[in-house]
DNA sequence: CTATTTTGCGCAATCGTTTGCGCTTTTACT
DNA sequence: AGTAAAAGCGCAAACGATTGCGCAAAATAG
């Protein structure tokens, strides 16, 4: 099982690399090829076990059938699973995946960039880390390009994201409704955008029922345990305690659920605790986590969608100002 | 910024192409193309910002500096966290990974593979599913495969698994040690050779202990929170309640810790519990849960390290006869 | 039985790089 | 000055597939 190419098969059966290929190709009735060549050639083929070169395929095409999807950190819960949804939504469709994990470096990111662009590949999802779309707009003229779960303020980029403003003051109103006043938000690195929009909901969403007593105070400044725990700890010993906390993220909420239980503190009774992203596990913590899920399916099914239709409809260049918002949803646990 | 191709660089420069490859691919010098000749190129590439097409490079060379990569189920985080580390690795030494989720089935396996043969990848590291290694050892002729996590019994090819023997042997011994008597160990999938050899080996270290009064029972079939459940609430209701689990996944964890926790029984003091991979949460749950963890990263680096060593040792033909079993650890929680 | 159409297929260029070989022009040496 | 060696670069053939164009043979028409 050496090498099997088109010349083989022409040498073996005695037609031209022209027929064969378009045999293979399933172009065999458009070209009119016999019927009984195009069973010839096909039986011939499979006893070589022929396998067709993508690379050469590609390079004559100039379509590799290639997206590149570029997530901060594969080994987290949120990215792979929204990985998994979009791979196996590109595998229906015919496509294959290269992944890059660029540990939340832009530096990374662009290196990432760079290859799939010297690779061929038909579109890129990126998750963007850093704030400098300009690049990425260069990109986007040439091959397709949508940011998922991330997006830049004043870009033409398209992207599908979660709604975190809404989020944000959805998760806050329920705390609310549940009769808490004195809360906390811990957020995560302050300059991403979905960050700064769940802020923006959470702060809204106070200042909006600041009549009814509601007080509202932030702290922290990255998606880890560490900043979940120490300002949690802070916050808890000090003159002040809120009597609900809302964790922008599940490490977050982790180094929260860790600071609470060393105090000997009980959820809810001496602290509510709210937490964005879903995950199997807040089902299992004592008690179960409330938490805002974002639509993970949603909007790998629409990265998905979009950026096949922009490969497809590619008329010389490449078109596609969507930008989309999905808005997440609340699943109750008892912790609050 | 059309396309920018040797030729491009070629005409504006007046060399020829192949001096322009040269100089671009770092050959200036072993080909004794001058040095003034060598900037002047190099300025006109970066000018132009040419990207070298990688696609064509790999048809010629025959190398696409790409690894194929085959899970089951790159939602699970024991497979997420294991494909972080192995992507990482690749990309530090120059290559970039495809990824396929084969979501359990061995026809997507198959397929997976083929694609892969035919993107002309150097190297495939799959997670086998099913148990026919026959089509894989076919391809290994031509292109490394190693086997990582799972493996096959009769088998030429090379893996980097765990040694689920010794850690469904220490889990269990621990459990003895401990005190525990009557034990129940709740499986997964009985084909699959990880968790027949933790079975293997937890059959093994209660029967070396049986003097000591250890009585072992076996439930289950198959890696998910309902089997964990299920046979949980069937064993803890019946006359016969076991007094420690060996969960032989964190899914199946789960499972088991929901059924208990319904039947408000207490851990470990009604019934010791101890799980099979690591997961950061378990530390979280109400008690840490005591578990094996695999050795991932050590996986990870082998079986990188060994392929990168196949392909470019390749003289002709693939050897790589290594078949690695690695010693889990155990990580003590509360539960037992 | 000739003229036209249809059928069935092959030629050769092309995609962008790499690379073995060889051709000039310098430079060095005696 | 004459010759040999070295320096600097280009030709053209790959790699394996696709595809516009066109040619011969067979089928149909007239």
């Amino acid at each position: 099982m050496k090498k099997d190419t088109l010349l083989t098969i022409s040498e073996r059966t005695g037609y031209s690399v022209s027929t064969v290929s378009r045999v293979l190709s399933g172009q065999g009735p458009k070209y009119r090829i016999a019927q009984k060549t195009i069973d010839y050639i096909t039986e011939v083929a499979r006893s070589c076990n022929y396998t067709p070169n993508l690379i050469a395929h590609s390079l004559r095409t100039n379509r590799t059938n290639t997206i590149g999807l570029i997530v901060p950190n594969i080994d987290n819960p949120f990215f792979s699973t929204l990985a998994a949804i979009i791979i196996n939504q590109f595998k229906m469709r015919g496509y294959t995946l290269l992944l890059t994990d660029t540990m939340e470096s832009e530096t990374n990111e662009v290196q990432a960039v760079n290859t799939y662009v010297s690779r061929q590949v038909d579109g890129i999802i990126v998750v963007p880390v850093g704030n400098s779309p300009g690049y990425l707009e260069d990109i986007a003229g040439s091959i397709p390009v949508v940011l998922i779960d991330r997006y830049f303020e004043d870009t033409t980029l398209p992207y599908v994201c979660t709604d975190n403003y809404s989020g944000g003051y959805m998760a806050t109103e329920y705390l609310i409704n549940k009769g808490y006043r004195k809360l906390m938000a811990v957020q995560g690195v302050r300059t991403s955008m979905p960050n700064r929009e769940r802020m923006r909901g959470f702060l809204q969403a106070a200042s909006d029922h600041s009549a009814s007593g509601v007080r509202k105070r932030t702290a922290g400044d990255s998606f880890s345990v560490e900043n979940g725990y120490k300002e949690t700890m802070a916050a808890m010993t000090s003159g002040d305690r809120p009597d609900a906390i809302f964790a922008f993220s599940t490490t977050i909420l982790l180094g929260v659920i860790k600071a609470v239980k060393e105090l000997g503190l009980r959820i809810p009774e001496d602290v509510a605790l709210i937490s964005f992203d879903n995950n199997r596990f807040l089902d299992y913590l004592d008690p179960a986590i409330t938490r805002i899920e974002q639509p993970l399916h949603t909007i790998g099914e629409i990265a998905t969608d979009s950026i096949i239709r922009m490969i497809e409809s590619e008329d010389g260049h490449v078109s596609g100002q969507f930008q989309i918002l999905i808005r997440p949803s609340l699943i109750e646990g008892r912790s609050c």
